[in-house]
DNA sequence: GCTGTCACGTA
DNA sequence: CGTACGTGACAGCA
């Protein structure tokens, strides 16, 4: 950019400066024509875009061929000028407008205005006596003058200074130069006499018609004896023949041509030529304006023009690509100084790389910027890495990358650590579109381009890499950045740059260090639950007098409902339900012990002791040969903004039951570091509910400090907050939860074991109360059905298309999630806001400590000797002030040697 | 071997 | 008839 800067100042400096002014009508109308037959500029919308691209192109081409400091578009009002007042037939004759132009011309002016270009335009002139004033002062004012016109009354503009450019029959974007020489040797006349040779022959476009049988050729001949038509028709009686007896009969029809012909060069306009110095521009603009025009490649081209008004340098989160979407470049091979070379050349271009890698390792890095691709085969342990390992780990050089996380691990892994993720398509699909992110980059490709990604031949025999296809999908990857980038709102953008983009090197340096488990422990529990599961299994089988697979609900129904004569419980799809809330209705219907409540019993423990079990079985496959765990997370896993975790998953490790828990003592400090730190939030999403509700009350109720649902409870229930009873507080406690998860009356009684008369007593004392909190959730759900989407605290949207649904089960469906989705959501964006201070903080500090996990509302951490107060107020402090909120944030800190030890209470 | 269902762990 | 996830066993299909 400041390269294009640069450019432009040395050609001011050079020589004279240039004014480029241009009829916008007739090059509009001409490219429209030009561009018609290929029937592909239409919008989805059905708004034709010829013109306007046509226009653009042209323009560009103009730029770029004269370099002109300074310019101008000029655009008739209408038809109608003072010219059609003089003469009503003038220009009279011409078709209708076709209809596809309609409506292109304004939408030019508005591109225009985007790319910063000025354009004018005046009442009863027309564009061309624009052009011939702005020309004349230009000359006056010492400027090279270059008129773009497709009328030829411009000629008449031509001198020393003033050039005409003329569309040529070849196509819009071959101009012929008219200079004197050019008019003379076409016409044989210089510019100034041309009007009086247009006036004699007359201009057909213009429905001006001449004197009959006078050509070019006559006319020019008269025009060298006598000058002008004046003096030509003064001397009428001089020329013989036929010619000289049309030229008496249609005389007045010369002289009526020559006024009108004759071009303003005195028009009164808003700006002079000096105005009109070319302006940088208006990058956002653009892009908003081509956007709607789905202009891809003119886009690219109208920004490498520059000088555009985005920061120099490029912020590092610079999500732009400038690909040429036309064909892939070439690719080549580059290693040592020629990959040097081509690295430094690429500076301040945001990069797409895609590794070629696999299960073995890394085979090669694909390398893409707009025009240019280029593939790195990598060797361990071989060749000169040293400028590339620099590359690659530079912050300041803005990568994009589709699935970045994934490629950052396999990099590091071989040595190459990769910094400066700039952005991520397959985490900014996922933002566009949280219902369902693109699970591959071929997926994104088919539907952002709506074109197949070439893959590799499979006959080809097992290549050892594949330079073709790693450059050729970061080239992929560079469209489809520049292509979404097209698509963000402004909330949904900032939320994609500030916190996804730099999320995901956070993200993956977590998979990569893993979490220290101590096998041993692991080991005992499960041996130890291997001995209760036999028990159990023995213990039912006994009571009912036979062997059964207690693991299969089918084979349950039958000894349940068949063989004890149980009633039945919930239907589901395939029968009557056997979890555990079911069971322990039937538990409960059965007053005398008997075979019903042995076996019930025995399973319900079985049932326990084999989920738990299998979950250690998990882990143990997992550990890797340093004694970690390395989940995987899912940044865009969820469609509310939270993060989810697999392979294992390590976000729903037991806390609730006693004997749950003790897996979380198998979760351990690693070597060398001290101990664990956890830190949570705590009842985040009621205090996220209480500042989009702005209830009053339940502000009230955080900024006391004290026991929340003893709060709320003692003011649903009328009584002192020291009166509340334990159940009381329960009942308040689910209800408020519940609210969050559009829980109705049914659900409500049916977890509090109440009547849904009671239930709804309940909700509407809570409501009494908090009022606020009932107004907020019912607009929750209003809003959304006129948006289609809800948008969290930082503008994280979520569509919810089921919302206006006739079918009631999904409409009902929808406007729970709609419900939950900003308060869950807001609470994601709060969580990745603290994990991205917390982590930038802890680099500052160059604390040797490490951040391990995430669980929704909860960081662990491993801390290494001697930095915990540091790690402490750098969690609680990142963590408190990750959002300010109309309540306090408040954060449990927890120290210990394992995780469950490290739990505050 | 793949897919859907059920059940259950977490926030 | 309570939101958001991931995992594993079973059962039925190919």
């Amino acid at each position: 950019m400041s390269e294009a800067r640069a450019t432009l100042a040395s050609v001011t400096d050079a020589r004279k400066p240039t004014l480029m002014i241009i009829d916008g009508h007739s090059l509009a109308f001409r490219a429209f024509f030009a561009l018609l037959p290929a029937g592909r500029f239409i919008t989805d919308d059905g708004q034709h875009t010829e013109a306007i691209h046509g226009f653009i192109s042209m323009l560009l081409k103009l730029l770029k061929d004269y370099e002109p400091t300074h310019l101008g578009v000029a655009f008739d009002i209408s038809r109608f000028s003072f010219r059609t007042r003089e003469y009503p037939e003038y220009k009279g004759g011409r078709g209708e407008t076709p209809p596809e132009f309609i409506g292109q011309v304004p939408l030019l002016q508005e591109a225009l205005t985007a790319m910063n270009v000025q354009w004018l335009q005046k009442e009863d002139i027309e564009a061309d006596d624009i052009l011939a004033t702005l020309a004349k002062q230009g000359a006056e004012q010492g400027f090279d003058v270059l008129v773009v016109s497709g009328d030829r009354d411009s000629f008449q503009l031509v001198d020393d200074s003033v050039t005409v450019l003329y569309p040529s029959v070849l196509g819009v974007s071959e101009l012929k130069r008219y200079d004197a020489q050019a008019v003379f040797d076409k016409y044989e006349v210089w510019p100034h006499q041309y009007p009086e040779l247009a006036a004699l022959t007359g201009e057909k476009a213009d429905n001006l018609p001449g004197i009959d049988k006078v050509g070019p050729k006559t006319a020019a001949k008269w025009i060298a004896q006598w000058g002008t038509v004046d003096e030509i028709v003064a001397h009428a009686d001089e020329i013989k023949g036929v010619v000289g007896e049309k030229l008496r009969e249609q005389k007045e029809n010369a002289l009526r041509n020559r006024r009108l012909n004759r071009l303003l060069t005195d028009v009164e306009l808003p700006v002079g030529p000096a105005d009109l110095e070319r302006r940088a521009v208006n990058e956002q603009a653009v892009r908003d304006v081509f956007g709607r025009l789905q202009f891809r490649t003119l886009l690219d081209r109208v920004l490498k023009v520059g000088p555009t008004d985005a920061a120099p340098d490029g912020a590092s989160t610079e999500p732009v690509a400038e690909p040429e979407i036309e064909t892939a470049p070439p690719v080549k091979t580059l290693v040592d100084e020629e990959l040097a070379h081509w690295l430094a050349k690429t500076a301040g271009k945001p990069v797409a790389v895609q590794l070629d890698y696999g299960p073995a390792g890394v085979a090669g890095y694909g390398l893409s910027v707009s025009d240019d691709s280029a593939y790195v085969p990598f060797k361990e342990g071989t060749g000169d890495y040293e400028a590339f390992a620099a590359w690659l780990a530079d912050p300041a050089r803005s990568k994009l990358f589709f699935n970045a996380k994934a490629q950052i691990e396999a990099s590091a892994r071989v040595g190459l650590p990769i910094r400066g993720v700039g952005g991520d398509t397959r985490v900014a699909g996922a933002i566009l579109n949280p219902a369902k992110a693109p699970a591959s980059l071929a997926d994104q490709v088919y539907e952002v381009l709506g074109e197949n990604l070439p893959t590799p031949d499979p006959n080809q025999l097992v290549p050892d890499s594949e330079p073709i296809s790693a450059a050729s999908q970061a080239w992929y990857v560079l469209r489809i950045a520049d292509d979404l980038d097209l698509a963000f709102a402004e909330g949904t953008k900032r939320v994609y740059e500030t916190i996804e983009v730099p999320l995901v090197e956070v993200l993956a340096q977590m998979e990569l260090t893993g979490v220290a488990v101590d096998a041993e422990v692991l080991k005992g529990q499960r041996e130890a639950l291997s001995g209760w599961v036999d028990t159990y299994q023995q213990a039912a089988y006994a009571a009912i007098g036979h062997e059964v697979n207690l693991g299969s609900p089918k084979q349950l129904q039958t000894v349940l409902f068949d063989e004890l004569h149980l009633p039945f419980t919930r239907k589901t799809k395939t029968g009557y339900s056997t979890d555990a809330d079911s069971l322990a209705d039937l538990r409960e219907g059965i007053s005398e012990e008997n075979a019903g409540t042995v076996f019930l019993d025995a399973l319900l423990r079985h049932r326990d002791a084999t989920k738990l079990r299998q979950m250690i079985e998990t882990l143990e496959k997992s550990i890797d040969d340093t004694g970690r765990i390395h989940t995987t997370y899912d940044q865009v896993g969820a469609a509310t903004g939270r993060i989810s975790s697999n392979d294992p998953n390590l976000q729903n490790i037991p806390v609730r039951s006693d004997t749950g828990r003790q897996i979380r003592s198998a979760f351990v400090a690693g070597e060398g570091f001290e101990c664990l730190l956890t830190a949570d939030y705590s009842q985040i999403e009621m205090r996220i509910m209480a500042h989009l509700s702005g209830d009053a009350g339940l502000i009230a109720a955080f900024q006391e400090g004290e026991d929340l649902h003893r709060f709320v409870g003692s003011h649903v229930f009328n009584v002192t907050p020291d009166e509340v009873t334990p159940l009381m507080r329960s009942k308040v406690k689910a209800m408020s939860y519940g609210l969050a998860y559009g829980l109705g009356p049914f659900g409500l009684a049916k977890q509090l074991r109440i009547s849904q008369a009671e239930a709804k007593q309940l909700m509407a004392d809570y409501f009494e109360r908090f009022g606020g909190v009932r107004d907020y959730l019912r607009n929750v759900v209003a809003q959304a059905k006129v948006d289609g989407y809800t948008e969290t605290i930082f503008g994280r949207r979520r569509p919810f298309p089921d919302l206006n649904s006739l079918n009631r089960v999904l409409r009902d469906n929808a406007e729970r999630a709609a419900l939950n989705s900003p308060i869950q959501g807001s609470a994601a964006d709060i969580m990745k806001i603290a994990m991205l201070g917390v982590a930038r903080d802890m680099a500052e500090a160059s604390l040797s400590s490490r951040m391990l996990l995430q669980v929704h509302d909860e960081l662990i951490f491993e801390v290494a000797p001697g930095e915990w107060d540091a790690l402490e107020q750098i969690v609680k402090h990142r963590m408190a002030g990750a959002a300010e909120l109309s309540v306090p944030l408040t954060v449990q800190v927890g120290r210990g040697p394992n995780w469950q030890a490290a739990a505050h209470d």
